[in-house]
DNA sequence: TGCCAGGCCCTCTTTAGGGCCTT
């Protein structure tokens, strides 16, 4: 058992990565970091930051994000601000909507700078495809609206995402525990809603608390 | 020159293919 009984257990990262495209792999790079900070289910503290990459963005990402290179010239170095971001998230769980793509992002930035975390992560989306089999599909955009939770109206900027996804999230901790009657859904379990195939699902929260 | 992600998940599956998600 892993960071049980201590105060990291309570607390989660919630972040979204606007980047250059869509892999960390091939070269492309963060542009902007979102996060919040949720301790025992409140949100206590938030980061946002432009970061410039040292590449210009092309059109569609500019069109997709509305952040431009004329934005993107004037921001800070990767460097400084992943230096804080680590700070940040310290070594806490993070929560992604889609996170294989949050994380490959984290790791890559975290990796040019010698940083690293230990946190896990947690996926939204893998758990809201289980929870919620009836919505038209999975896209962030199109939760949030389903479930008529808060916006800002702003979409594809890091913090405002990563918002709509802690709404998205604390949401489907309070379904889970009102299904199954439960005052507290740890994040392990959360991980484990992810990865069970979606027919197990009842069977694993069964199983968990009977 | 041409190409260009990766992993989950469903099904007309598992010796595979294609849609979904993220930017």
């Amino acid at each position: 058992m892993r960071k049980t009984a201590n105060r990291r257990a309570d607390t989660v990262i919630v972040l979204d990565f606007e980047t250059t495209g869509l892999s960390a792999a091939g070269g492309d790079r963060v542009i902007e970091v979102g996060a919040v900070r949720i301790e025992k289910g409140k949100v206590t503290d938030r980061f946002q930051s432009l970061m410039n990459p040292g590449i210009r963005v092309d059109t569609f990402i500019e069109d997709y994000t509305g952040i431009t290179n004329k934005m993107l010239k004037t921001a800070p170095t990767c460097k400084a601000v992943m230096t804080e971001f680590a700070d940040f998230i310290e070594d806490f769980d993070m929560v992604a909507h889609n996170a294989a793509f949050d994380s490959r992002f984290l790791a890559a930035e975290l990796r040019r700078i010698r940083r690293a975390s230990r946190g896990e992560f947690a996926c939204s989306m893998l758990i809201a495809r289980r929870m919620y089999q009836d919505v038209p599909n999975h896209k962030l955009g199109t939760l949030v609206a389903f479930h008529q939770l808060p916006t800002g109206g702003v979409f594809h900027r890091a913090l405002a995402d990563a918002e709509m996804t802690t709404q998205l999230w604390l949401k489907m901790l309070n379904d889970l525990e009102d299904d199954y009657q439960l005052t507290k859904i740890p994040f392990d379990l959360m991980q484990a809603i992810a990865r069970v195939p979606k027919s197990k699902l009842s069977q694993l929260l069964m199983d968990k608390f009977e």
